[in-house]
DNA sequence: CCTCCTGTTCGATCGCTATCGTACAGTGGT
DNA sequence: ACCACTGTACGATAGCGATCGAACAGGAGG
């Protein structure tokens, strides 16, 4: 239990090298996880924090997505002052389960609730 | 409802190019299943009936998994008799979900449940 | 210092699904 | 006809996880 000032410089990172494929199918089989995963796609790293994703869940379940995300080894958060800008590790988990992430990112949108 | 006699010909199975990928990836979230696709992985096709997997579930159990398999896509059914021969469908499942299929038939079986 | 903003944590709830035992339905052999 | 074998259907249960609201914790700015 190293205290730290509970964010500092790096959080807890799932090496994607040890993540089973039992939590990279847990992690991907949930509509608004790969909702997030496709919504990072193409952009800049670290360019977009949690907030900005338009999820069709509250701010809690959203909390807990990430972090789920996190533990599967499919990105990497870095804290910017209050908000924590998100990252698709995409080679990495590209190395581990390779094709994987390309068939999340590769599928439509096909959420009617988030998109309206 | 076309009655038949409850098994004749053919089952319904998915279309693997009409499955989604949230089908997909909760059919393959299931450690039981994936040991099921993965010992079905390297025999010949309809060589094994579902008795014949060594699973750590009930008959019941197991029957619903395979369920879940055909309607995923992921296997075909031919009835023999009393018994429901099984086939992998590598290909169109593949074709569907190009690397999806290996990455599981790839996966160490990690399942000390069932092996001892 | 106080306030606003962002994200996490907590406790509770609800739904889904994996699980089982039992009963049932075909098939094949005797 | 009967019985053994294989798999499904059904009803019930249990546990996991997605969900929420509310409370909390840091950081930024006035």
């Amino acid at each position: 239990m190293v205290a730290r000032s509970r964010r500092s410089l790096g959080l807890q990172h799932a090496e994607p090298a040890r993540v089973t494929l039992q939590d990279a199918l847990h992690a991907l089989a949930d509509p608004v996880r790969r909702q997030i995963l496709r919504a990072l796609d193409g952009e800049p790293d670290f360019s977009r924090a949690c907030g900005t994703f338009d999820l069709p869940v509250s701010k809690a379940t959203a909390s807990h997505h990430f972090a789920v995300l996190r533990a599967a080894g499919l990105l990497e958060q870095l804290d910017q002052g209050p908000r924590r800008l998100n990252r698709l590790r995409r080679a990495e988990f590209d190395a581990r389960f390779p094709g994987l992430l390309a068939l999340v990112l590769a599928e439509p949108a096909g959420d009617p609730v988030s998109d309206g």
